[in-house]
DNA sequence: GTCCATTTGTCCGTATGTATA
DNA sequence: GTATACATACGGACAAATGGA
């Protein structure tokens, strides 16, 4: 599979792409994801670019990486928060914590978003 | 000025020295941090180890950046709440909900900003 | 316990794209 | 139109952690 649109960066769109896969369950919670070095080949780019890219689902709370062992899906990753199927609800408090640390995530990015086009002076409509 | 040798990975370096610089004033709310090329030469790193730095700021709320102007302290951001930059042990429940509640105040905050700016336009900075 | 392959994480140098001034 | 500045990408490289032989 190679990337071929070229509206949005590359990682961005492996990004999107590897979401869209744990969404659909094609990546279960809990399963290792291929490494780096497989993804870059699958995609046709390079590892950094990958690596871009597996930090965007990072800081969505999605995956966790560990050197040496791989990059995996959470465990506890609230799928329904991705657009589809609905998550078991759990009353342990980390895994409350953890659905918090990922919703702080994807607020700090949206405001981040926001910030560049209102605190930033000169922005076009 | 050179990144001590063997120390933490130098992005995490340059993450430290500019967050301490901030919190003493030394870079002020609203003004243009040096470009990416300047401190890369200063640290001598290359731009993308910069980069790297500047993200972690940039997550943390303390910056903002926008291609062709430059990279800016948050003219809103709160000195007294700069920590040190020592990521708390993340397997601590409460060490991780206090790091999450000092977030959402944060992030409260930085939309409150958002918010005078957008729906009272008429309020200057 | 010691090697060794795998995997993530990081860094460099260079290049290109895009937005701003 | 030109110069500046950030953002991204590539290929190559190395360190650290992990796990298995």
């Amino acid at each position: 599979m190679t990337l071929v649109q070229d509206e949005r960066p590359p990682y961005v769109q492996v990004a999107d792409t590897l979401r869209a896969e744990i969404a659909s369950g094609e990546h279960q919670p809990g399963a290792k994801l291929p490494s780096v070095k497989k993804l870059a080949e699958r995609f046709g780019i390079a590892d950094m670019t990958v690596q871009s890219g597996l930090r965007v689902l990072r800081e969505e709370g999605l995956i966790v990486s560990s050197a040496g062992r791989g990059t995996f899906v959470r465990s506890d990753v609230d799928l329904s928060a991705i657009g589809a199927g609905a998550a078991p609800a759990e009353d342990d408090v980390r895994v409350q914590l953890a659905h918090l640390t990922s919703q702080v995530g994807q607020l700090a990015a949206r405001i981040e978003e926001l910030e560049r086009r209102v605190i930033a002076p000169s922005v076009p409509d």
